[in-house]
DNA sequence: CTCACTATGCACGCCAGCGTACAGACTTTG
DNA sequence: CAAAGTCTGTACGCTGGCGTGCATAGTGAG
């Protein structure tokens, strides 16, 4: 998908005019986002919004009894901190960085102050925000329909997407807890792709060997998002 | 939680300031909503949007094989056609009346302009659509980890807190495509739930006898959702 | 009153995924 | 190089929900 990994490249930034980017690149703070970072607990309010440029971010929900499930993935595409457009300025969702990497992040206020201008970069960021509302939803249907293999091949899709290269750091636990399923059933499934060949596993170092390979074993939900980021987001193709 | 029962009310439309609500008054048209409607087909631009009265609206994505799931459900309190004010004009999913009754509808394109004034519309609409997201994700949570014994407590819950009295014109094939779940799954959680007296359950009328105690049957799902728009919309509490 | 229809109830076998327990393989640390 | 820790693989019984097929009971039309 990408080219060459340009570690302070986020397709949202870019997609902004230049006058817009110009204003807002001396307030843009360039990080390292550690793996299992958590930048947002669930009900915090977010001081900061993050643009992941080389990570990837996990929203998820986590229940009263331990359990949790991955609702939606933001990476390079994406910006962590809708809530604070929409005003509500926080969720009961926890914001936890799945894949080590780099990122921007500013003052919510900030960006804020800028969305509330009405002007191209509010209407990019709320179509950003449909964007995401559909993965969500694809996650809900996903959940109550698919196996774990097919959800597994859809969060791996989904991953390799938002990264430049075909390779992932990422334990089957760490899997298990995104998708909201036991580690032995990523295992297992995990050992079935390995066995067609589609996917090279070991020791928490994934390599997608055959992207179409994996596609065709995905359920239609990976598709879908997809297709709806590239609609909703054109300026985001690559 | 509501007193009277006004076929005219949408809280939405009450919380707005006067001024905007009388400049969108004369556009809005009232009209029936039978059951089983389809205000809109998965990627059907809206020409509309809708602010339900004393209907339910559910909002459910059809899948290839042809199995269903409700991602999240449209009463009094809200407004169908977000995709419209994010700038996305359709989404994936199908708007399908669950619970007859009356509503207003308006053009598309006046809400839209409206909305894009970026005064206090935008700002109620915007909190809105952040708690619509709530209820996708919870909805996503739900799905992966509950029984369907407390997901139909929560539909019932939700759907109740929509309508005025206690009573829901549904039958059990009805709930068991919104939930995405088997007619017989349905039948026995409700059958279970009739048993504790929770519910009265009779070809398709369903009345609640004990909210309270439905309300402990339940997952946390439901008091999340209504927390959160309770946290957002205040203004639309009764 | 009868017939067709619709809504609900019930029973059976089946399977995916869960909970649990443990073993082996690899890695890091001292 | 040994010990401790981490990650992955395997096994086993259990259960919730599925698919299927069919029986009963209300309901409405004629």
């Amino acid at each position: 998908m990408e080219t060459a990994h340009n570690p302070h490249l986020n397709h949202l930034l870019e997609a902004l005019l230049k006058a817009d980017y110009d204003r807002l690149f001396p307030n843009l703070e360039f990080i390292e986002m550690p793996l299992g970072q958590v930048l947002c607990e669930s009900g915090d309010k977010l001081k900061h919004v993050y643009f992941p440029t080389t990570s990837i971010v996990s929203l998820l929900y986590v229940m009263e009894n331990g359990a949790s499930a991955e609702i939606a993935v933001v990476g390079n595409e994406g910006i962590l901190g809708v809530p604070i457009l929409l005003g509500g300025d926080s969720t009961p969702s926890r914001a936890v960085v799945q894949s080590a990497g780099y990122g921007y992040r500013m003052k919510a206020l900030l960006l804020k102050n800028e969305f509330n201008q009405a002007g191209q970069l509010q209407r990019l960021l709320l179509r950003y925000t449909q964007a995401l509302i559909t993965q969500m939803a694809q996650t809900a249907v996903c959940n109550r329909h698919h196996s774990v293999e097919q959800q597994l091949c859809r969060w791996l899709l989904l991953s390799i997407d938002r990264l430049s290269g075909n390779e992932l750091c990422m334990t089957q636990e760490l899997i298990a807890n995104m998708l909201g399923v036991r580690r032995e059933g990523v295992t297992e499934a995990a050992g079935a792709l390995q066995q067609l060949g589609l996917i090279n596993y070991h020791r928490g170092h994934i390599t997608v060997l055959d992207r179409k390979g994996l596609e065709a074993k995905s359920c239609e939900c990976y598709q879908v998002v997809k297709n709806e980021f590239d609609r909703l987001l054109p300026a985001l193709r690559v």
